[in-house]
DNA sequence: AAGTTTTTGCAACATTATTGCAAAAAACTT
DNA sequence: AAGTTTTTTGCAATAATGTTGCAAAAACTT
């Protein structure tokens, strides 16, 4: 099994009392977040730069990876399964629940193929599905 | 044939500069717009809160619709066929061209459906495909 | 053309994000 | 374990982005 320090060190990361917390926030937590969300559940024990360096560094380790939104915010999440053999985040399917309004990162679906018109050349495909998660029905 | 005003009419907007120049911006881009390419190319005739408000109502009037970016901003884009006859806008295809950076709606082709855990109930899906457009092959 | 309604622009403010730099902490070396 | 190097943090300053109230201006109505 594997503390925080060990998934930083793994990848290639110093071990500091920031990054341990968020990297804890982002275990526990079963939904993606945002930078807001963490801010508040540090209580703001770290400086607002310290978190935002801290997503932008997991983000490029691979750790978590972003979910586009349509509210002017990034949200971020972290893939138990897939993300921890270190394979690319690109073709997940992320679900938000319009009851719990968590976004939920869906690791093991895979995004179906679509039918472009032609001359466009897809290399990925993100999806984002609405709805009603499993535990809010 | 439809002028700007007269899309503006249609959807029981009072005529104003803005809006004729905000409008014409998206029939004669044939990507998708964020605000800040709309302050720039308007030179800021308008205000600032001018333009917010603008694509508010837009939104709302259902003239344009918003495209989920993982930036941190928001991409606006106006429907040519579809969203004419004043449709939905949430199972569009949007295409991500990583050689001109366009954001292209791509009107005609629809969303597949995916096969989601039990328990989750989809009512909308949303997909960006990245990749290489038709004008940059 | 006068009255009514809607929209605009300004000002002020709030939120969110970025950068440089010195101090602190972590990692590394011996 | 102490000293050196490297990395990270936090502060301050700044920038960028978004929101609200309100009076003036413009657009609509008759």
């Amino acid at each position: 099994m594997d503390t925080q320090a060990d998934i930083l060190k793994r990848n290639g990361m110093s071990i500091t009392e920031s990054r341990k917390k968020i990297l804890e926030l982002f275990l526990e937590s079963d939904g993606a977040l945002a930078h807001a969300d963490i801010e508040r559940n540090t209580h703001t024990a770290f400086d607002r730069v310290t978190v935002y360096r801290t997503l932008q560094t997991f983000v490029e380790k691979g750790i978590i990876h972003q979910i586009p939104t349509t509210d002017n915010s990034i949200l971020y999440a972290l893939c138990r399964q897939s993300c921890a053999q270190g394979h690319h985040h690109d073709n997940h399917v992320h679900f938000i629940c319009t009851q719990c309004d968590r976004t939920i990162c869906l690791d093991d679906v895979t995004v179906p193929g679509v039918k472009l018109p032609g001359g466009f050349k897809p290399s990925q495909s993100a999806m984002v599905v609405t709805g009603v998660c499993k535990d809010c029905q």
